[in-house]
DNA sequence: GTCTATACCCGGATAGAC
DNA sequence: GTCTATCCGGGTATAGAC
C-alpha cells in the first residue's frame, strides 16, 4: 500500500529473478533495500506474504506477456516459452509447488490462463491438456532434461500440430 | 556396496517417498537406522551422494511399473501417472530440478524414458512432446493446479488422442 | 520505521576417541 | 563403524530502544 511495500516487493522480484527462489531470505532482501531484515517485518507480516505478492506480480507479467499473441496457437506457444526462458526463477516460483491461493490477489490466477483457455476454443479439456503440454516442455527445458544438442523448436511444433489437429480447426 | 550402504539408500527412499525430499536430513536418515548422523559419512561422502542413489533407485520403479504397459499408449499413459500419483515425492525428486548425471547409474535415466521412446514410434519430436503432456498433466496434478473438480482423465484423454492422431497411426 | 541484540531452530559436516 | 562433542553457517522472527 504505502509506496514503501511496492518497493519491497519489487526488491525480492529482483532476487529471485535473478538467483531463485532460494536466493529470496529476508537479509538480503533487506541488505538490497539498505535496510536491516527485521524492518522488513513492519511491512509484511512474514516472508511468505512478501513471496506471495511477487507471485501475484510475476502472474500479472505472464499474462500481459502473453496477451498480444492470444488467438493464435503458435504465437502464444512462443510468448509462453519465450518469457519462462527470459525468467526461469520467476516462472518456476508461480507454476511449481503448491500455491498460496488465499494470498494471491483475486483473478490473478484466472487472467494468466485466460489466453490458453480463449485459444483452444473454450474446450477446457483441450486447454488443460495444451497447458500441461506447455508448461511440460517449459520446465522441462528449464531443468535441463532434454538431452543437449535437442531440437526443441520441432519437438513444439510436433506437439502444437498434434492440438491443432482434428476437433479443433487451426486459426487461419 | 557392502549390504550397509543399500540399507542406507532404503531408508532414505522411505523417508522421501513418506515426507518429501526436504525430510531427507543426514539426523532423520541416522535415527530411521537406528545410528547417529556422522556414522553415515563412513559409507556416503555427503548427503548428495545418498539422494543420487535414491534417484537411480527410483528411476528404475518408473521404468518397472511402465515395462508391462509398453506398446499402447493409453495404458503406458495410465502406469505413468498412476506411478506419479503413488510416489509424488519420489516422481518429483526424479523429475524435477537439476539431475546429478554424474552421480547416477549409467543408463538409468534412458532406460525410464525406453516405454515413452518407443510408443512414439522412434520419432524423437513425438517422444519429447508426448513426454512433457505426460509430465505436465502429472505435474500440475501433483502441484494441485488444475481446479477441484476438474476431470483430469478426461484431460489426459484428449491430450493423448492428439498424439495418436495424424502422422502416428494408433497401435491396432 | 528503523535500529541492535538476540532467541531459536535447523541443517551439513568434521575431529578424535573407542 | 560407531560414538560424542562440536563447529559452522544459515534461516525466520521477536523484543525493546530510538
Amino acid at each position: 500500500m504505502s509506496g514503501r511495500a511496492e518497493q519491497i516487493v519489487d526488491a525480492a522480484r529482483a532476487l529471485i529473478d535473478e538467483g531463485g527462489a532460494a536466493t529470496l531470505t529476508m537479509r538480503a532482501l533487506g541488505e538490497r533495500l539498505g535496510i536491516r531484515a527485521p524492518s522488513l517485518y513492519k511491512h509484511f507480516p512474514d516472508k511468505g506474504a512478501v513471496e506471495a505478492e511477487v507471485i501475484t506480480l510475476a502472474m500479472r507479467e505472464l499474462a500481459g506477456a502473453l496477451a498480444p499473441a492470444a488467438g493464435d496457437l503458435s504465437e502464444l506457444a512462443a510468448a509462453y516459452r519465450a518469457y519462462a526462458l527470459a525468467h526461469p526463477h520467476l516462472y518456476r516460483l508461480m507454476n511449481s509447488g503448491p500455491l498460496p491461493r488465499h494470498l494471491l490477489a483475486p483473478g490473478v490466477e484466472e487472467a494468466a490462463a485466460l489466453p490458453l483457455m480463449h485459444v483452444a476454443g473454450g474446450d477446457t479439456d483441450r486447454a488443460r491438456a495444451l497447458w500441461a503440454f506447455a508448461h511440460g516442455m517449459v520446465i522441462l527445458e528449464l531443468d535441463g532434461r532434454f538431452p543437449p544438442g535437442a531440437d526443441l523448436d520441432s519437438a513444439w511444433r510436433t506437439g502444437l500440430a498434434a492440438f491443432a489437429g482434428p476437433g479443433q480447426p487451426p486459426t487461419y
